[in-house]
RNA sequence: GGAUGGGUUCCCGAGUGGCCAAAGGGAGCAGACUGUAAAUCUGCCGUCGCAGACUUCGGUGGUUCGAAUCCACCCCCAUCCA
């Protein structure tokens, strides 16, 4: 019996991943490691639709709660937390699954993104994006063409942030940003099977307002208002995620329930959309209708499961 | 019954004689994406299509070389008066 290898399921907001997920870590004693850039902080649990109490003492969830919601997070941080996941449970016997709709991270993940060589400085950054303010984001764009007219060529000045990013990789190392050719120092692809539920759009789009609603039954106005009250930033990288950013404004008095609601339902399928596309792009990933269940792939999971 | 303000492309909404298939926004669709990624950004978006043609701006009829824009009547909506 050879060792275990890794599944990942992933697939658009409210596909039923997390449903998944459980149900097959349950079956093969494996362990779930969270693929989801803001299940990572704490105090976030019904807006980011968390894994409950009870399902985490069913099985162990990584990645969860690692931050606090006023901190910051990166991918870069967030391929060493799951590495180091990974890799422990991994040494212990057993067959992680990865969980989570964000596709950088998983990408980070299997293809190993050589963050290491493009470091970061958020002064450098507050730098530029200053700069941009100030003068204009084609000033910023035509700043980076002088600089570095390769990457700048690629960018659409409008895109301020990675503008922004390119500058900074470039006053920070002395070398071109040249995003999509930085592999991996250690060389290190994780292989995994890659699972996506996919489900026809409306009924998709169904699920997600459904969601929505139910988060809203769950009580994300008061777990936002408490985060408020705890003295967390509107402005803070956690309170712009889906759900959180759009209730701001109610909590704060400032605009209806109703109108809140469906601010948020509407972001989150944008969001949908977005993650599909880039699933798409993303290779080897084998598409499941998001209603089938686990019995269309219990062959091959008990093939990566456990080994042959 | 009277007064006034309105009816514009899926929605909101600009347009008040030619430069209008009709600003802008939203939705929708497609795409990009290497340390904020639930973020950030791009394209398409009446129909057919290469140029170009064709059908749209509540309805009908008129004025005009030419109307979403002006006139008449009608229908509907909102508010106010009765």
């Amino acid at each position: 019996m050879t060792k275990p290898g890794v599944l990942a399921v992933t697939g658009p907001t409210a596909s039923g991943k997390s449903a998944l997920a459980l149900e097959i870590a349950l079956k093969h004693g494996g362990e779930i490691v969270c693929m989801d850039a803001l299940q990572v902080y704490r105090g976030m649990d019904v807006g980011t639709a968390k894994p409950t109490k009870g399902e985490q003492a069913l099985v162990p969830h990584h990645l969860l709660d690692v931050r606090g919601p006023e901190e910051p997070f990166s991918a870069a941080e967030y391929a060493r937390l799951a590495e180091e996941a990974i890799g422990g449970i991994l040494s212990r016997g057993l067959p992680p699954v990865l969980c989570g709709g964000t596709g950088l991270y998983l990408r980070a993940l299997r293809g190993g993104l050589d963050f290491g060589g493009t470091p970061s400085d958020p002064a450098v950054r507050a730098k530029y994006q200053a700069v941009a303010e100030r003068e204009g984001r084609e000033a910023l764009h035509a700043l980076l063409k002088e600089r570095d007219p390769e990457t700048a060529r690629e960018l659409h000045p409008n895109d301020l942030r990675r503008v922004v990013r390119a500058l900074e990789v470039l006053e920070l190392t002395g070398r071109p940003f040249q995003p999509r050719q930085a592999p991996r120092a250690d060389g290190g692809k994780r292989p995994m099977a890659v699972v996506a539920l996919d489900w026809p759009r409306d009924a998709l789009y169904r699920r997600i307002d459904e969601r929505v609603k139910r988060m809203l039954d769950d009580g994300l106005a008061e777990e936002v208002r408490g985060l408020l009250d705890c003295g967390v930033s509107p402005q803070a990288q956690a309170m712009q995620g889906i759900g959180y950013k759009e209730l701001v404004p109610y909590v704060q008095g400032h605009t209806s329930l109703e109108d809140a609601e469906e601010l948020m339902a509407r972001r989150t399928r944008n969001y949908a959309k977005r993650q599909l596309t880039w699933l798409r792009a993303e290779p080897g990933v084998r598409w499941l209708p998001g209603d089938a269940g686990m019995a269309r792939l219990e062959s091959e999971i008990k093939h990566i499961m456990e080994g042959t």
